[in-house]
DNA sequence: CAAGTTATTGAAATCGATTGCAAAAAAGGA
DNA sequence: TCCTTTTTTGCAATCGATTTCAATAACTTG
C-alpha cells in the first residue's frame, strides 16, 4: 500500500510537503505539487482517509440505516434525498441494513465516527434499536423522545384522498387499515372516520377492516366485504401493497376496479401506476423526507440550531382508480 | 469523545490494559477486567474503529456500490445476498451508489480501506468505472477484462421459457427484447431465435420488437404487434417491466392475458405475482449472485483461490400468464 | 522457602496523514 | 549588497488503538 512516505522517499522530500500537495495545495510551490502529483499518479497512490479520519477528527460519511428486515422502496427513495442533499455539501452517504439481530449495524457506524446517522423506519422493521449520542442523528418515520425526527403528515393525505372521493361523488367508502402497532394505522384510521363524519357518510363497521400492510391478507379482507349484502363504491386502503390484493379480489368477482368499486392506496409505489388500471393513491413524500432529514443533520453536524420535528407532506396522485359515481 | 485513555485514567492504569479488555480479554485479569468493562460502559465508551483500523491495517466493511443511477429492486436482492454471506463471516455491508458523475463513490470505498468493493450492475447504470487496484473487487453482472464477476445464466433461463411454452402448445411466439446496447439483450435474443429454429416454428419479424426495458416503450411495440393482421398467442419479454406495458396494450384492445397472448417476462420483480394474471416469469437470480459475489470476494480478502468467474442460474416461476393453446 | 513458571501489567513504538513551529530558501527593497 | 518580508520546506507531535518487549506480580513445586 502506497503512502506519502513511499512518495517522500521517491521525491527525497518530507512526508509532510506530500501531504499538504493534497490537503493544502496552497502552501506548496507549483514545481514540487506538480511532481508530487506526478509521483502519486505513477504509483497510484490514494490517500488513506482512516489515518486521515483519525487525525482529524472527522468524516465525511453519513449513514442511512434501514430498519426494515430487507432493502425496499421506502429505503430507496429515502436514500434518494439524503443523497442529494448530502453531495451538494461535499457528504457521502453509505445505507446499511438492520434487521432483527442487528444493532450491530447501528453501533459499527458509531465505531467508524461517520458523520452521523438517519435511521429510517417502516413498521415492517424492527421495533427498538440503540443510540449512543456518539454522533448526531436523524430518525425518519418514528419517534422518539427527545430525537430530531422527520414525519409524514398523514393527515393531511387521507384528507386529501378523502376530499377527492368525495367530489367524485362517493359516500359509501371503506377502509383497509395497517395493523393496530403501527403509527400510522392510528392516524389514518382516525382521519377517515373524521372525514367520513365531517361529510356526514354512513360510517359502516363492515367496511371497515384491519390488514397487516401485506397484499395476501388485504386480499382476504376485501373478499369479506364483497360477501356484505351491500358493498361500498370506493375503498381506502392505507398502502398500495394491500390495493393488490385488493385488485385481485374484486376482479376474481368480475367486478371492475374503478367502474364498480373505486380505490386510493396510500405511499405511491412505482408499480402502482403500471397495473390496470393505474392506481390512484396519495404519495408518502419519502423523497422530500430524506432531504429533509438530511439537512436536519448537517445541521447539527455545523452545530446550527434546528426545530427537533419537521412534518412533510404528501399529495394526491390522480390516476385511473378512481371514477365518478 | 471517551478514550481508552480517559478510562485508564480513571482507573489509574495503563491504556494498555484498557484496551486487551476489549481486543484480547484472555490477557487480563478477571478482577481488572470487569473494572474496565464497568467504566467503559458509565462513561459510554465506544471503541474507535478508526485508529483500530489504521493501527491492524484491516476492516470488516465490505461496500455494494451500485452503478444504478439511483438505488432499485436490483441492488436490494444482491444486497441481501451480500449481506447474508458477509455476516455469516462476521463482516458488516454498506451500500453505495454511484451516479453518473460519482465515480467518487467508487473512490471513497479505496480511500476508506474498506475490506472490499463488489460493484453491482444493471445496463440503465454508467458505463464505466474506475477501479484502483487497492482493495479486492468483484462485479455482478458485468464483464470487465480481468475482473472477478458474477453472471447470471441467460442462456439456460431463455431456454426454461421457450421449453415452456413448447410444453403449453405455444408455436407462434413473439419477443420484445432489451436495448441494442445491452448484453443481456443480445443474449436473450440469439437464445430466443436458436430455440424457434430448434422447434422449427416460424420466426415472424413483425412479431419481434425492439425495447428499452421500460413498460412505456413495450406498450407501443405491443400495439404494434397487436396491429399485425394475425399476431402470436405467447410473447416472450426481456424483462417485466416491459411486461406492464404488454398487458395495457393487450387488454385495451380488449383482449386477455394468459388467454388470448401468453406472456414470460424476466427477472422476477416483486409486483409480478400482485399484478392480475400473475406474471409467469424467468427468475434474475440476483440473490443467489449477491451470495457468489461475497464469496469470491471473501476468497480474495483472505487470499484463497477462487475461479474468476462464476455463472448462476435463475428458474422459470410458474403463474397464471401463460395458459395451454 | 527459593527457584522456576506463568499470569498481568506498563512503556514505547506503530499505523498514515496532518499541522504548529521553526528553519531555510526565495523574493523584494533600499 | 545586505536586510526584511514572504514562500517553501522539514521536524516532530498528534489522533486512538494495538502490540512487542520487558518488568513485575502471583503461583507452583520440589
Amino acid at each position: 500500500m502506497i503512502t506519502i512516505y513511499d512518495i517522500a522517499k521517491e521525491l527525497k522530500i518530507s512526508p509532510s510537503t506530500v501531504s499538504r500537495t493534497f490537503s493544502n495545495p496552497g502552501l506548496v510551490s507549483e514545481k514540487t505539487r506538480s511532481r508530487v502529483l506526478k509521483q502519486a499518479e505513477e504509483m497510484g497512490y490514494q490517500v488513506n482517509l482512516v489515518a486521515s479520519q483519525l487525525r482529524n477528527r472527522t468524516s465525511n460519511i453519513i449513514a442511512l440505516v434501514s430498519l426494515q428486515g430487507t432493502w425496499s422502496w421506502f429505503t430507496d427513495d429515502v436514500a434518494n434525498g439524503v443523497q442529494d442533499v448530502a453531495r451538494e455539501n461535499g457528504y457521502e452517504i453509505v445505507v446499511l441494513n438492520a434487521n432483527k439481530e442487528h444493532q450491530e449495524s447501528i453501533t459499527i457506524c458509531e465505531k467508524m465516527r461517520f458523520a452521523g446517522i438517519i435511521v429510517a423506519a417502516t413498521e415492517l422493521g424492527r421495533d427498538t434499536v440503540y443510540l449512543n449520542d456518539v454522533i448526531p442523528s436523524v430518525y425518519v418515520n418514528r419517534i422518539i423522545e427527545d430525537q430530531y425526527r422527520i414525519l409524514p403528515d398523514d393527515v393531511h393525505g387521507v384528507g386529501q384522498g378523502m376530499d377527492y372521493l368525495r367530489e367524485m361523488g362517493h359516500t359509501r367508502i371503506g377502509f383497509i387499515n395497517g395493523p393496530e402497532s403501527s403509527m400510522h394505522s392510528e392516524i389514518r384510521y382516525d382521519t377517515f372516520v373524521k372525514k367520513m363524519q365531517e361529510f356526514q357518510f354512513p360510517v359502516k363497521p363492515d367496511w371497515i377492516k384491519r390488514g397487516d400492510w401485506l397484499a395476501e391478507t388485504a386480499y382476504g379482507r376485501m373478499l369479506e366485504i364483497l360477501n356484505c349484502r351491500e358493498y361500498p363504491t370506493a375503498m381506502l386502503v392505507a398502502n398500495d401493497q394491500m390495493c393488490m390484493g385488493v385488485y385481485r379480489a374484486v376482479q376474481e368477482r368480475g367486478l371492475q376496479i374503478g367502474k364498480d368499486i373505486s380505490v386510493i392506496g396510500y405511499d405511491n409505489v412505482d408499480y402502482g401506476k403500471w397495473v390496470a388500471p393505474a392506481l390512484t393513491t396519495i404519495s408518502f413524500p419519502l423523497y422530500e423526507m430524506g432531504c429533509q432529514a438530511c439537512k436536519m443533520l448537517l445541521a447539527q453536524i455545523k452545530g446550527i440550531s434546528h426545530p427537533k420535528e419537521v412534518i412533510v407532506r404528501g399529495e394526491l396522485l390522480k390516476r385511473d382508480s378512481v371514477m365518478k359515481v
